[in-house]
DNA sequence: CTCCCGATAT
DNA sequence: ATATCAGGAG
């Protein structure tokens, strides 16, 4: 994407907006169910190349089992490989949240960071995962390129990169700030329903008028 | 670039 | 059978 827009291309992305908040409203709903800011870090680590439905229905005992940060910091390596097995990735996975849990414990007193180079020192997270802590629990405008919005940001002509941090960077040039975190939950709804990877429903998405792929 | 990896839809 | 799923690290 230039770096500048043109009035035309402003005008596309404000339509945009508007058919994505009439369609979903501007609610905020994180699909990764948690009550708390380490819950939500270890939910978002776990779903990696995994659906956000898998990771629900583990979470859902998982944080029975292991009720704090305590709890995974000196958890059983491999016993956690097996409560996390069904999310695939799992011996990584399991390595990265007791690793992660331990710094948290021992370097940031046990609470979850808001700042972007902190939350990537932590074992396991990544700029996909500190964003949606950043956004999610902290209020901070962020934008989280995860495989639904880079996959319809480049079909939609917001960004012809691949990199997610050119993305991400191409994004915060297109979206008006107080869309930045709504665009990741728009994006995965519709990505979930309509514009799925495998065989998207242009014929029937709201968007076909505003997208250069449904043509 | 490769590897990690199970569950599900197509 | 194969592509894909709220990616990250070496």
């Amino acid at each position: 994407m230039a770096k500048r827009m043109t009035v035309k291309e402003k005008e596309r992305v404000a339509r945009i907006l508007a058919l994505l908040d009439k369609e979903y409203g501007t609610d905020y709903r994180c699909y990764l169910e948690h009550d708390s800011a380490w819950q939500l870090l270890i939910a978002t680590m776990l779903s990696a190349q995994c659906t956000d439905a898998r990771v629900n229905i583990v979470t859902k005992d998982l944080f029975v089992k292991y009720p704090s940060i305590e709890a995974f910091a000196k958890a059983d390596r491999e016993e956690l490989e097996q409560d996390i097995r069904s999310t695939g990735f799992y011996r990584n996975k399991a390595k990265n949240i007791i690793a992660c849990c331990q710094k948290l414990l021992l370097e940031f007193h046990g609470e979850v960071p808001s700042d972007l180079e902190s939350l990537t020192s932590l074992a396991g997270v990544g700029r996909k995962t500190a964003n949606v802590i950043r956004g999610n629990i902290f209020n901070e405008p962020s934008i989280v390129v995860d495989t639904h919005v880079k996959r319809i940001s480049r079909k939609l002509g917001l960004t012809k990169e691949k990199d997610p941090e050119k993305i991400e960077y191409d994004l915060m040039h297109v979206l008006p700030k107080d869309h930045w975190i709504l665009w990741n939950i728009h994006i995965i709804t519709l990505g979930r329903t309509i514009c799925t990877a495998r065989s998207p429903q242009c014929e029937t998405c709201f968007l076909k008028d505003e997208c250069p792929a449904a043509k």
